[in-house]
DNA sequence: GAGCGTTCTGAAAACGTTTAGATTCCCTCT
DNA sequence: AGAGGGAATCTAAACGTTTTCAGAACGCTC
């Protein structure tokens, strides 16, 4: 029972033609060939030191025999895997599943395969994602992680990681535009007249958020220069799915505002479905503005006026990122030494109008 | 450097609550609790041969040190990865993306990986990722493929396969109750008086959509039995997305019919937006149902009566399936031998309402 | 024709795990 | 007290690959 164990199972008399039954190993196609599974290895890596006759004679013996590398035999000895590992907190919030789109077919067009984890937005969960993947994957994207910096660093220090929705010192990342993607929304509801407007946020650990609360107070401090008077009224901080939406409605209505800025879409829709419920007609008496352009925020009635994040495009230039050579970042280089910033546009569609004038409930 | 090579670095006199910097292997965790790697392998996978005592000092040692088990390592010699294969049409079809949700949570627990792949929708992109996949896993969960039976039982027959939406001899499957949905749905609608209906197929190669349509069928011959007289209009197949629902709307109108029976919530969103677009009023001049019940369906305006498909659990089913022990099935027990249909149920919400007289437009 | 570099190939060690078979230890039974 | 038998543990082989190092074959220069 030495290494050449499948040998008399593989080959018989037969010939070059006959299909092996069993598994094929690199040992087959080194006797099929006549030279050691060393040689087999170097000639069908492509290596630049095994003579071109031999290395075709390997090629036609490895494709005769059908024979594939066994990869996880490769990644014990390599350390290197063939997968990445894509990490988000919600497979079923639609703009997720774009990002996980884009990034699954980028991953699959460059011969590895893509694997997925799910973390229900929880921070524990995700933990624990996060530990299993390691083991298996050593090429990992988090989508708007929750997890600590720290914890983040400790990862990106022994794989390549690459983050989507948040920055960090030291460990490259894809993020959309969210200043200007603010921007852009709050100066198309100043120019339709709206002054008192709300904005309904996300989580308070989310890094997103942070962003695009900063990019609001700089648009807000922007209008103010230019003698435009407006007022943000924070509705809070909701979670992101649509159920947040729910509340949020129903203070962007004691509130008083004309118009409402959503998180995201997810929230938005919430909203619209609340405000329906109460009567409240959009874009008429409310206008209200989405982040990130989810598949159905066209589809709505009113169809949703939102800032479009490239979704699936974000997912495959995390791929990119985490599959180009980048060296690694050095933390001295600050957050922004590796950040990819996607352009964001305004779409503007039907739940966003001319506010009325103030009206009272 | 023997096999103890990452020893020194791992532990120091800290003791137990120091954290390793390098990566923790059975070796490490065997030394902490002072037995071979042969007995941590056995505690840890839980075999009755090892001693309590020792298996609690085993656990301990391993939980104090982070130790994850190298899966390549594990795969390699047992031959069995621990990483099951997920193949959707569309992750951004949130029907999917439930169903992806509800197989990868389960697949986690189970401790395996969840491998994703998308064929947007088209056959030789599937054949590709059929190809690829099957070289690194041997559990495959095929939701609604579209490959062909003969290309289907070739996989199955060198790797576990589960059906998800579609049933095949031999081939264990899990899907919904399409025919008594559909039931259900036809029910609501003649209840409400409605008796020229539309119905929106799916893709012709769908094999949900003809089991949808075959139950169309027997429920309108038993209503026939009861003396209820209606008319299906057959208004086509469309692709599954929202688009096919714009086409869908404009026959719908032009046939005169006065509720539409949609193969999917995606084709029903489509065909809500058209109708709005056109001046249509939902539920008043049509009514609307869909299925599936996409997690945006309750969110529309009006609100999606639709039937419920649980789709998380769907996956998570055919995860089950995938696991359990069952004996590979006999081709000769036909194809229902190994088929999980789970229940399902009509949503009523706001789409459908009493069907007024004929209209002329 | 000896010495020496080049170029190619092979032997063998590693990767971290599971598992078959050997070994030890401690009872219990006679 | 010695043998026999289980239970618990250990030793070592195996999984299929990559890669280091050493060696073989060859051609060149002097």
């Amino acid at each position: 029972m030495s290494g050449a164990r499948s040998g008399s199972r593989v080959r018989d008399r037969e010939g070059v033609e006959r299909v092996p039954e069993g598994v094929v190993t690199i040992h087959d196609v080194a006797r099929e060939a006549g030279v050691s599974i060393a040689t087999v290895s170097r000639a069908l890596a492509g290596s630049a030191t095994v003579a071109p006759a031999t290395a075709g004679r390997v090629r036609r013996a490895a494709a005769a025999l059908g024979y594939e590398p066994n990869r996880a035999a490769r990644q014990l000895v390599t350390g290197r895997g063939q997968s990445v590992g894509l990490v988000i907190p919600d497979l079923e919030n639609p703009f997720y599943s774009s990002v996980a789109k884009g990034m699954q077919n980028r991953v699959r067009a460059a011969g590895l395969t893509a694997i997925i984890a799910d973390t229900d937005e929880d921070v524990a969960r995700e933990r624990e994602v996060l530990a299993q993947l390691a083991t298996d994957v050593d090429r990992l994207i988090l989508a708007s992680p929750r997890a600590a910096d720290t914890d983040l660093l400790a990862l990106a220090a022994r794989s390549r990681v690459v983050l989507i929705n948040r920055s960090l010192a030291g460990v490259p990342a894809v993020t959309g535009d969210n200043a200007d993607g603010i921007r852009q929304a709050l100066g198309h509801l100043l120019a339709l007249g709206h002054t008192r407007i709300g904005y309904a946020g996300g989580p308070v650990t989310s890094w997103s958020d942070a962003e695009r609360r900063a990019g609001l107070t700089a648009a807000v401090d922007a209008a103010h220069d230019q003698g435009r008077g407006v007022t943000i009224v924070d509705l809070g901080a909701f979670r992101p799915g649509p159920a947040g939406g729910l509340a949020a409605a129903d203070l962007a209505i004691s509130e008083r505002v004309s118009a409402v800025l959503a998180f995201n879409d997810q929230l938005a829709l919430g909203l619209l479905g609340r405000l329906a419920e109460r009567g409240v007609a959009v874009p008429e008496a409310m206008s209200v503005v989405g982040f990130d352009d989810v598949p159905v925020a066209r589809l709505l009635a009113p169809a949703l006026t939102t800032v479009v994040v490239p979704a699936q495009r974000m997912g495959a230039a995390a791929v990119d990122l985490l599959l180009a050579g980048t060296p690694a970042a050095r933390p001295e280089d600050g957050p922004g030494a590796l950040l990819r910033v996607l352009p964001v546009e305004l779409q503007v569609r039907r739940s966003t109008a001319q506010a009325a004038g103030r009206r009272e409930r």
